[in-house]
RNA sequence: GGGAUAAUAGCUCAGCUGGUUCAGAGCACCUGCCUUACAAGCAGGGGGUCGGGGGUUCGAAUCCCUCUUGUCCCA
């Protein structure tokens, strides 16, 4: 038999097992008898690549399909990108920049027909980074967004809701981005603080000499202002109502009126109202019947409108505006102020509010069930806090601005009769859109070339938003759909999952999956979000060349609890590889230990009369049912430290300790090791989502195996010989183990060396214990150096002796001629004093009339027998203190 | 401004239905050890008024109120 390495090399290992699996179909699924378990991926942006966010999404996501695929059921994960309209369109614009060509000067097509290039050069590098992680998704049905059958779905949802009028057309304030040029929803839209200035301004009261002062952030947007608002309780105002003030630069006389919206406090009590260019001032402006002038072009530049500094950015306009407002005396003064500022989310420019002509979809009515599927529990969210911040968004819901002004992406239906902005007809090809625009017009002779189709396209949620219906076809859909769980980032709450839930029950009637599992954010030390732009993040591929993809899975998912943000650092998956290592270690020392003709049976069948094996079982069989419970509340991360645990701490560090050979330079006896091998097997199946590489590679080198017995495909772990390997057996055992770590202590405390032996003696406080430390005598050589052993409970306590209590025996360790009597009584002293003080508090309970009256039966038993084995514990360590005076 | 959520060891966090030696884990730290695999390891150890205050209860890290501080979402 060749030796392993001393240390665990993944890099070769991950490559060879993720090519077996695919080769051998183990993440495609079909249709069949079997209970299905589906999860569809969170599409990334097409031209995306790995980031520390993606590393912890999908680890969780492969962890929860492979335990699936374990417990025997039809497990598919659905791969997929999204095709990111506007981050998409915007690189390829850049690119064509570079190339010195125009995106004005190319026809549609011709654009369409260079995105489709970049997509097919960058698309898909992102799926190709996740093999490296081990997601075992199913590739055969990866999908995309702007692929036909998923476009034509876009577009038949589009003309279902259009037709049950959830869709319409209106001219609104939206969100415009100046930089991609296009309109975007709410949800597109994020608020910063920042830092700015209020610009006070004189505006001249029409025939007199005296000015009001208006305090306003956009001083280059005077020129659009439709007059001045003032709270009608505003007192300080009175002289102005009904009079008319002069806009400073362009002369123009406007309104003064009363508005109840108008805060007093704020700056000076009098508003400028723009009703082009903010939200608020456009509702006032619709109250007041006020006339709309809107100054900027889409670029966000000014326009002819604006009389002045026209055809300047708006930033370099408020600059030279407040310079022409000093010179004309109408300044008067800046102050500080801070505020929240929309951002677009993928440009990061300013938001500029717009009255625009946009689609709009209806939200409140359709959302409903949506709302009431997670409220009442049909859909979960873990963790459940999440539902709160659901529940106020959706109770809330606003209209979806669902046109954007781009090319890339599933063009809107609606085709425009004769050059009319009012009059178009919906329709799926230009065919049908011709036919229903005869219908429409009356007119028969209405020809192709009278219909124009709306330039614009949908936002891309609005295709992501059918992500779980539209990725399987009709016929797999009834089986796959609804989906089981979906994994993804609080961040995307209202962009996606929720509009994901809408439209399952819009079009299918039916929820889209069953439980929603929110990952934390990916952060650094400092809390900041991992990000390109920062420099902050590692990347991933090179923490998985460096450490291998197991360590970065442990790693990453060791320090994540659900909806906890992860502060992210490299220690984490070195912890990861130290845990591969010891995994491997572990390993190499059994295998190393077999002997010609070594076999095993997967099939445990532990002795019952050895007490290490059934406690080693026991715990197995614990953690086996403890995983499945955190697995079922969705406690990932608990489940993972549970199996850590098992692996590291009882199998390592107890267990093969214990299988070793009573004689030096021995191997270990191979029907214990037989066993051993056996519940390693349990192990490493349980390990398997968690840590797959590594797991596949053991199993295959712990023996030779068909490629049907593939770990990834094996059987999740069920308990088993629970009559003999349970809590009884685990609670003997660890009764043992307390009592080796006291010796250790003892040990440690004395400065004994590690292979000084000291005699122990052991005074019981039972027969049953007697035999219990006879039968186990043979544990404690082993795991300590140990001269004479003697046990019972009428043994000769030994003189001058080092001792401990543990579960109610006396160990003693005879000190003569090895260590010092002061050391050992302010050990014991210390460890009554800790006693007392519980014995204390203890006893104050039992003594307090109402806790006795009204605690419950077995937690008054409880207090009982705590203060029994303190107070016993308590008086034998007194009489060892007092004999080593 | 509205809402949510959190504050526990130096750091990151568990602690789920109020009661088990409940004050825990990992990392970091200290001490000893190259022990039949693993120094990426083994053994042992120190460290916390559970953010402050008040309340409910026989009993509170856990429930309630309040204050402080932080984070997130929404406007």
């Amino acid at each position: 038999m060749q030796e392993l390495p001393k240390q665990y090399a993944p890099s070769s290992i991950e490559n060879k097992w993720y090519a077996f699996w695919e080769e051998n179909k183990f993440f495609h699924s079909e249709p069949d008898k079997r209970e299905p378990y589906t999860i569809v991926i969170p599409p990334p942006n097409v031209t995306g690549v790995l980031h520390m966010g993606h590393i912890l999404n999908n680890t969780i996501q492969d962890i929860l399909i492979r335990r699936a695929r374990q417990l025997g059921k039809n497990a598919c994960w659905v791969p997929g990108t999204d095709h990111a309209s506007i981050a998409t369109e915007a690189k390829v614009v850049q690119k064509l920049r570079k190339e010195g060509i125009k995106k004005a000067d190319l026809s549609r097509d011709e654009f369409l027909k260079h995105a489709w290039e970049w997509t097919e050069k960058h698309g898909g590098i992102i799926l190709q980074q996740l093999k490296t992680l081990g997601a075992s998704c199913d590739w055969d049905r990866t999908r995309f967004t702007l692929e036909p059958e998923l476009y034509d779905a876009v577009i038949e949802a589009f003309i279902d809701l259009y037709a049950k009028g959830y869709i319409y057309r209106g001219k609104r304030m939206i969100n415009w981005d100046p930089e991609a040029k296009t309109a975007l929803s709410d949800e597109e839209v994020i608020f910063k603080e920042v830092k700015s200035k209020l610009t006070h301004i004189r505006y001249q009261i029409e025939g007199e000499e005296n000015y009001i002062v208006i305090a306003t952030q956009r001083p280059e947007t005077i020129m659009a202002d439709a007059a001045v608002a003032i709270n009608p309780n505003d007192e300080r105002f009175n002289h102005l109502k009904g009079k008319r003030v002069i806009i400073p630069l362009i002369n123009k006389a406007i309104p003064i009126i009363e508005d109840d919206y108008v805060d007093i406090e704020f700056g000076t009590g009098c508003l400028k109202v723009t009703p082009a260019h903010d939200k608020n001032d456009n509702e006032i402006g619709i109250r007041h019947n006020l006339e709309v002038i809107d100054i900027l072009n889409p670029d966000g530049t000014l326009n002819a409108d604006a009389q002045i500094l026209v055809g300047l950015d708006r930033f370099k306009a408020r600059e030279e505006i407040i310079k022409l407002l000093e010179e004309a005396g109408a300044l008067d003064g800046e102050e500080e102020y801070t505020t929240n500022m929309g951002y677009s989310e993928r440009t990061d420019a300013v938001i500029e509010p717009r009255l625009s002509l946009q689609w709009f979809m209806k939200m409140e009515e359709i959302s409903k069930p949506a709302l009431d599927a997670v409220v009442n529990g049909e859909v979960n969210f873990h963790p459940n806090k999440f539902v709160n911040t659901y529940k106020h968004w959706m109770e809330n819901i606003r209209d979806w601005c669902i046109s954007r002004q781009l090319w890339w992406g599933q063009r809107i239906p609606a085709w425009y009769i004769n050059g009319s902005e009012e009059e178009y007809v919906i329709a799926k090809t230009e065919d049908e859109a011709l036919e229903k625009a005869r219908k429409k017009t009356g007119n028969a002779q209405l020809q192709v070339s009278d219909i124009k189709q709306d330039e614009d396209v949908l936002d891309t949620w609005f295709s992501s938003w059918l992500w779980p219906m539209s990725v399987f076809n009709e016929k797999d859909r009834d089986y796959y759909y609804p989906t089981n769980d979906l994994v993804t980032a609080p961040e995307i709450m209202f962009f996606w999952v929720a509009r994901m839930i809408i439209a399952g029950f819009a079009f299918e009637h039916q929820k889209p999956f069953s439980n929603v599992y929110y990952t934390g954010i990916v952060r650094d030390k400092k809390r900041r979000k991992m990000s390109k732009s920062l420099g902050n993040s590692p990347d991933p591929l090179d923490l998985i060349a460096k450490h291998g993809a197991d360590a970065v899975r442990m790693g990453m998912l060791f320090s994540s609890p659900a909806g906890n943000d992860l502060l992210f650092d490299e220690s984490q998956i070195e912890q990861g590889r130290n845990f591969a290592n010891k995994i491997w270690n572990a390993f190499r020392f059994l295998s190393m230990n077999r002997q010609d003709g070594f076999t095993y049976s997967s099939d445990l069948n532990i002795d019952a009369n050895n007490l290490v094996d059934r406690w080693m079982l026991g715990r197995v069989n614990d953690t086996i049912e403890a995983m499945n419970d955190d697995f079922d509340k969705f406690r990932i991360n608990d489940a993972l430290k549970k199996i850590y645990s098992l692996v590291w701490d009882d199998f390592c560090d107890w267990y093969i300790e214990l299988i070793k050979s009573e004689t030096y330079g021995e191997p270990i006896p191979q029907e214990r090791l037989a066993t051993a091998f056996a519940i390693f097997e349990q192990l490493m199946k349980l390990l398997h989502p968690f840590m797959p590489f590594i797991t596949e590679e053991l199993w295959h080198a712990m023996k030779e195996r068909d490629v049907k017995d593939a770990i990834i495909i094996s059987s999740w772990p069920k308990p088993i010989q629970t009559d003999i390997a349970n809590a009884e057996s685990v609670k003997a055992f660890e009764a043992i183990q307390k009592a080796i770590s006291s010796l250790r202590n003892i040990r440690a405390e004395m400065n004994i060396p590690p292979k000084v032996n000291f005699n122990l003696v052991i005074k019981t406080k039972n027969e049953s214990a007697t035999s219990l430390l006879t039968q186990n005598e043979w544990v404690f050589r082993k795991l300590d150096s140990i001269g004479t052993y003697e046990t019972g409970t009428a043994v000769q306590k030994p003189k001058a002796s080092a001792s401990a209590v543990v579960d109610g025996n006396e160990f003693y360790i005879p000190l003569e001629g090895i260590v010092d009597f002061d050391v050992e009584k302010t050990r014991i002293s210390k460890e009554i004093n800790r006693l007392d003080g519980f014995l204390k508090s203890v006893e104050a309970k039992l003594s307090n009339e109402k806790f006795v009256a009204n605690a419950p039966e077995d937690v008054l038993a409880n207090e009982r027998k705590k203060q029994a084995d303190a107070s016993t514990t308590i008086v034998k360590l007194k009489e060892i203190l007092a004999d080593l005076v």
